[in-house]
DNA sequence: TACTTTTCACCTAGGTGCGAAGAT
DNA sequence: ATCTTCGCACCTAGGTGAAAAGTA
């Protein structure tokens, strides 16, 4: 199983489901930047087997591509904010496109990628992936999250969870032509897909011994049916 | 002639034309909120005379409402950042609820109401009016964006030009009904409204004696049509 | 009478996967 | 054969004034 799969087009596609995140433990009065970057899960290209319905190894990797930051538009945030809100990055969006001149994350098709989030102390513009190395930044991983980026869908049960679960495109919906075998291994899939749980995440941070320190962490999403839900936590060294 | 109407609602109603800037002469490097607030500009309710299609002052003003100060939402800007972009307040919403938790600006329908925009070096959150009046701050004012605040429009030209000027509006374009004579009056009230001018003003700001000191100005809306353009400065002390 | 509120058809703006056509 | 691109119908989301209904 190589996650889920997720469009990519020449103007930018929107992920879905959309990364959800909301922290605790953050220093109210600070400011904080939270940022999303996405990166190859390993050097391989990848083709889809229609008869098997998998994932084959196809090759090594294309070469890489200008590797973009993604800052949250929100951006700065008090750590205030940060406690109260979720974060939402449902307006990223991913491209095919090398030339791309909206700051949208530029991926290769038919290969394997695995999105990060990180929450830095604001001190001035992050503009750079340089950059964000040099800062003070804790970088979070989830699993789950990791997708194949495609420009077409491959594998027809994704297709059927995006149109069954995304708002935008319930003009494809016909739950009529649903058998209840079809809807059992959809229902097996879930458990086994980015699907089964949400985008939203619980990640904590301990401090270093500071009576004040705080752990973060990212909430479950209640937008969402039960099925996609989960929680799990992170932690990490205090910033 | 009192100006345009803008219609309030219980929900919040976008403020159309928009009202839209771009400053020079700020320094790059600093950081800058952009506000916008409505003033009151006279002690006076007014009512429409339908059969004179004229406004008459109707008494003294109703009891003063809860005072906004709306913050752009892309506040803080960098000084760079407001030398090349166009601040739009498209978003700003008006509404008559006096218990509007959006943060909409509260106004009294059928008084006469007077925008401001408001620059001021950034230092910390502003969130009151009081706040305002204690930091650098320069304050601009366009005689012409002043207006009516109202429920339903009552002068019929001006529901005629929002038609025709408001893309939201599309559906209640009919050109066609449109007589020469009709057409006549409406090009000569819009020598004399907000509409015959872009709702993008030129402001400059000299600096008191540094080397380094630039006007800041706000530059012709190009989205509109010929006739919905003006330019015009204002100079103030330098923040 | 003199407003204000509610609901509605009709727009703008833009996010979906489909399927035909294009590219290699 | 294996992808990628493009135009499309069908959605979400929400900004318009008209007209009917409500208020006082």
């Amino acid at each position: 199983d190589l996650g889920t799969e997720m469009i990519i087009t020449k103007s930018g596609r929107r992920m879905f489901p959309t990364i959800r995140v909301s922290f605790s433990g953050l220093q109210p009065s600070c400011k904080y930047a939270v940022l999303l970057d996405v990166v190859s899960l390993d050097n391989k290209r990848y083709r889809y087997a229609y008869h098997r319905s998998s994932w084959l190894v196809a090759g090594k990797a294309d070469p890489p591509l200008p590797r973009r930051l993604y800052i949250h538009p929100d951006s700065p945030f008090t750590g205030e904010q940060l406690l109260k809100q979720i974060v939402s990055f449902e307006k990223l969006k991913l491209t095919n496109n090398e030339m791309d001149q909206h700051g949208h994350i530029i991926l290769n098709s038919m290969h394997r990628y695995q999105p990060r989030v990180h929450i830095m102390k604001y001190k001035d513009k992050i503009t750079t992936v340089a950059a964000l190395e040099k800062e003070e930044v804790r970088t979070f991983v989830f699993d789950e999250t990791s997708f194949t980026a495609v420009t077409a869908y491959q594998n027809q049960l994704i297709t059927r969870l995006k149109i069954d679960s995304n708002p935008f495109a319930k003009g494809f919906r016909d739950s009529s032509r649903l058998s209840e075998f079809e809807r059992g291994r959809i229902d097996k899939m879930i458990h086994g897909h980015t699907y089964a749980r949400s985008p939203i995440r619980s990640i904590s941070e301990t401090h270093g011994g500071s009576s004040k320190d705080r752990p973060i962490s990212i909430s479950p999403n209640l937008k969402r049916p039960q099925r996609f839900r989960y929680e799990m936590v992170q932690t990490l060294p205090p910033l």
